[in-house]
DNA sequence: CCCGCATGTGAACGCTGTATACATTGCCAG
DNA sequence: CTGGCAATGTATACAGCGTTCACATGCGGG
């Protein structure tokens, strides 16, 4: 059994791990090719057997940070007791839990939206927007939720949340002062109003 | 009267200028130093003594193309009639000006809230934000809107239009296919039922 | 067993931002 | 009017980037 690794045998996955660690702590701007070569101890163009070519290597990261976002919505989700107002309270944890997203992960968050990520990559699984709009179904099912404002409520939701999410993450006009919690439930409340939630 | 422009004399202007069409067209990515000298007709170095490094020269363009959005929401703005119900209608302007930017222009508007252009620059004027506190206000002056609903009211509208504009100008997760107009006008009637504006 | 094909290497290319030493010129003090 | 200095340009070089290409290695199926 000797040292030598001269085949690797799981290069594209540990490329990969090691490029989720770099852009979570430094940004999307911190996925360097040859950096993530040396992270895994192989020659820069051995990644080229695995990635046409960088851009399709983000597309893939992009793709995972994506999937770290919506496990964190279905996390939050799940965690929420049952019992009086289940369905809201899954809902707004949905909401919260991607602007918490956002604040606490802004590099995996950045790297989620990147506009030049958007290459070739498989079908998303688990989907963010899916969970969105399975948490509005389960509202209107029970009458928590009018179902004439079921076709603008994913629209809605997601656009403010991922507004709050943007700007408290990456933006440069901070809005003002306001404390995070205050702002995450001032938004929250927001976008119940907007589809005349009830509780 | 010689054509040796040794000395430019506008160098900075035009280097700015430059490079604000250029992401105007391409988007932030295209920034690229020895391109905008050479469209300058000036060696790469000669930047140098107008930015430190280019990424002040970056934070200067985005702030230009901030600017670029505070006056098309301005300008749209100061485009509807008086009358009746004007203090919404300039509101309901302003938001649909700001998603129609990031539309029409999305190479500005990648570039004026990329995270990497938030380095010295002076401050901003005209201010976006400024816009939008200020038509809020004129709405809870003549009772349009509640004024309990101030406080929150800057960050939920611009939570709304910020998320819907980046969504629609760059994201990966295209939202459905609900039309243009149709979105808009679901995002801002959205923003309106959460402030309580009556019409 | 061996040979083909997937997967690694190493060196090179052109492009990038940037530093440094030098050249030119506008402008102001005397 | 003039000399020189500060401002602003040039030329050249360097390291780091993504990418390419010819070659090396070794695993697994005939």
């Amino acid at each position: 059994m000797t040292e030598s690794h001269y085949h690797h045998g799981n290069l594209r996955a540990e490329l990969l791990s090691h490029a989720l660690r770099r852009v979570r702590d430094h940004g999307p701007g911190a996925l360097v090719l040859r950096d993530l070569a040396k992270d895994a101890g192989v020659s820069p163009a051995a990644a080229y057997r695995h990635f046409d070519t960088i851009d399709h290597l983000r597309a893939e990261v992009a793709r995972l940070a994506r999937q770290e976002l919506a496990g964190a919505m279905i996390a939050a989700r799940d965690r929420t007791t049952r019992g009086r107002n289940a369905s809201v309270r899954r809902f707004e944890a949905i909401g919260r839990a991607y602007i918490r997203f956002a604040v606490d992960e802004p590099g995996w968050f950045e790297t989620a939206f990147a506009k030049d990520s958007v290459l070739p990559t498989t079908p998303e699984d688990p989907n963010a927007w899916d969970v969105l709009v399975t948490a509005l179904d389960e509202m209107v099912a029970d009458g928590t939720m009018p179902s004439h404002a079921r076709d603008s409520a994913p629209l809605i939701a997601w656009a403010s949340v991922h507004g709050l999410g943007a700007l408290l993450s990456s933006s440069p006009l901070r809005p003002d002062g306001t404390p995070l919690d205050r702002a995450i439930d001032d938004v929250v409340g927001g976008v119940e109003r907007a589809l005349g939630i009830s509780r």
